[in-house]
RNA sequence: GUGCGUUUAGCUCAGCUGGAUAGAGCGUUUGGCUACGGACCAAAAGGCCGGGGGUUCGAAUCCUCUAACGCACGCCA
């Protein structure tokens, strides 16, 4: 179904064909001046140095072609070539009768569905997640949510690393602390054994010891780079080794996205691309892309109009080994093979955005990508403190996710329970549900490319823009049409009628809305879009709501199509969180 | 040093690609509970959109210069 402003457009092109004008001039967009009217079309403005006319006397044709519009109930000109319009309320109860009858709720499907390769999450495998990887996380999912919803095929890769000197420091540390384990024994040609010689938080607690005493420890270093060096040729009891490492890590890994609402298509890793790689750099030496610099195998990804020195990128260290970007350019090859996108999209820290300009330069230039294969870097901010400083612990240590998670929810507990006299079990399930909430709206409600700060008093607020609010709104209106049911009302009956007062008119033109902010959302890569979409119909319902007697309506049919507001709302908003990346209790 | 980004109300942020009087939330002040959840609603105060210059009917938005802060710049990922 066409979607509101959709139909409008429609309208307008008509009117500015059929006075002379051309028909793209007339596209309605909302209004900055709600006093004055709900859409305003400023083509005529637009147009007049074209026609040479002044905007006005554009307007006022238009004007005249609109006379007998069932679209609009008024249509004024003013002053420089404004055309101010109102929504006809029985065109638009129509309108929202289709959409609460349409599985979309009115929103356009791509023309042209792409295959999108989403790369999120990067976690490094053996190190706990921190609150560096709540973005990715957070923003992918909703990416992949909304484009989906658009119409795509989405394919999600967590895109692990596992492949580079922190393994071969988790290998060393290990061999140092347990030489005598079979994995460590050059001669040994038996079956390695089932059991992880180590548990989760072991392992947590290798990686960062081990790279500490690198750092001051030459020797140490060297034999980590060796030991590196060894797992990317298959050394056998290395290769079992960093088998375990995968298994217990992974495992958790699940764990931990689990609890945020993300869930990845794919559990690629670094290593599945490494089979690509010799191939791959014998291609770009032989195609002379590829040459020594100093030791190392490089490729120059100059270009003419370049305002600074873009480095060559590197695929092989002067000591043989791969690189971070030799495997991004593998993994590139990996999926072309694999999947063939129309797109990779990588969700990834700003600050990496030179060495993605590197690799997408270089797969272009060689060639490893089709001439219309998009590649796509989304950086996202820092999430810094109060102080505006990158979020720390009360101690200064970098923040795991998981006490993060807990802290959220423990202060949401905390708020539940001091305000309902609900049973322990129910609030803690609910406050795990409205923390999420907190957090991901938090975080999606503010420019993705931006540095923002993570408040966990206002996130966590059930006041103002957050996500707290919103699901109180949804769970308010649960339990309005819970008592309409319990009265014996039925969900089913009647239809939506023409709104009766402003808040009302309001609502309804605000949930009209739905379609333009997801797939806009999805288009401008800006999930803060669709936040500030919620959080207007969350207002615009509140305020409906407050003047509104609903249940005790007496008109039965104006009762019933109160009751369908309702609902449409309810959907509005639960598709809403839903592609942003959580859900709403049944009560709070 | 070079490049990129940011700068909007006391604080945290929007501003839909150049439109009318720059908008929210928090905080502050004030008013509203014998209606369906007051965790709400209504209202007030609060601004040289970092600064200068330009482009045009019209600029927070585009161009240019400049300041402050942040980030990135070949053998880590």
């Amino acid at each position: 179904m066409l979607g509101l402003t959709e139909r409008m457009d429609k309208e307008l092109a008509g009117a500015f064909e059929k006075a002379g004008y051309d028909p793209a001039l007339g596209k309605a967009v909302v209004s900055n001046r709600p006093d004055l009217c709900e859409y305003q079309c400023n083509g005529a403005m637009a147009g007049a140095k074209a026609y040479k006319k002044a905007p006005f006397m554009i307007a006022e044709d238009v004007k005249a072609q609109l006379s007998d519009t069932a679209v609009f109930s008024s249509v004024e000109v003013v002053k420089p070539g404004f055309l101010n319009l109102k929504v006809d309320e029985g065109f638009l109860a129509d309108f929202l009768q289709e959409m609460d009858g349409d599985e979309r709720l009115g929103a356009r499907k791509a023309e042209k569905p792409e295959t999108i390769l989403l790369d999120y999450g990067g976690p490094n495998v053996a190190k706990p997640l921190h609150v560096g990887h709540l973005r990715s996380a957070i923003i992918g999912e909703s990416l992949k949510r909304l484009g989906r919803f658009a119409g795509h095929r989405m394919i999600g890769d967590i895109h692990m690393g596992d492949w580079g000197l922190q393994m071969g420091l988790i290998i060393t540390e290990l061999r140092h602390r347990k030489p005598e384990l079979c994995y460590f024994d050059d001669s040994f040609n038996g079956e390695y054994p089932a059991e992880a010689p180590f548990t989760i938080s072991e392992l947590e607690e290798i990686y960062p010891t081990a790279s500490a005493k690198s750092k001051e420890d030459e020797a140490y270093k060297n034999e980590a780079l060796e030991a590196t060096g060894l797992l990317q040729q298959g050394k056998a009891g290395y290769m079992a080794l960093w088998k375990q490492i995968m298994k217990v890590s992974v495992a958790d890994l699940k764990k931990n996205y689990e609890k945020l609402n993300v869930s990845f298509d794919l559990w690629k890793a670094e290593s599945d691309a490494q089979p690509y790689i010799p191939d791959m750099v014998e291609y770009m030496k032989n195609e002379g892309f590829a040459y020594e610099d100093q030791g190392a195998l490089v490729v120059d990804v100059k270009q003419e109009d370049d305002t600074k020195e873009i480095p060559p990128c590197m695929l092989l260290k002067s000591d043989g080994a791969s690189l971070y970007t030799t495997t991004d350019l593998a993994t590139i090859v990996e999926r072309m093979d694999d999947y063939d996108p129309d797109e990779i999209l990588y969700v990834v820290d700003k600050r990496q955005e030179l060495h993605f300009e590197q690799v997408f330069r270089c797969a272009r230039k060689t060639g490893l990508v089709k001439k219309d294969t998009k590649l796509t870097f989304l950086g996202f901010g820092t999430m810094n403190g109060k102080d505006g400083k990158p979020f720390k612990t009360r101690e200064g240590g970098v923040m795991r996710l998981e006490n993060l998670i807990a802290d959220i929810n423990e202060e949401m507990f905390r708020k539940i329970v001091e305000n309902r006299s609900v049973k322990d079990k129910e609030a803690e399930e609910t406050a795990r549900i409205v923390g999420l909430s907190a957090i991901k709206y938090g975080d999606l409600s503010n420019q993705a490319t931006k540095d923002y700060i993570f408040d966990v008093d206002r996130f966590t607020s059930f006041e103002g823009n957050t996500g707290p609010y919103i699901l109180y709104t949804i769970v308010r209106i649960k339990s309005i049409l819970n008592r309409f049911c319990e009265e014996g009302g039925d969900l089913t009956g009647g239809r939506i009628l023409p709104a009766q007062n402003a808040s009302e008119k309001n609502l309804m033109l605000q949930l009209s809305g739905f379609g333009n902010a997801a797939i806009g959302a999805f288009e401008e890569k800006a999930p803060h879009r669709l936040c500030a979409y919620i959080y207007d119909v969350a207002n615009a319902f509140n305020s409906f709501y407050h003047e509104t007697k609903i249940l005790g309506e007496e008109d039965a049919s104006r009762k019933q199509s109160l009751i369908h507001v309702l609902i449409l709302t309810r959907k509005v908003l639960e598709n809403c969180i839903d592609l942003l990346g959580f859900s709403a209790p049944d009560r709070m």
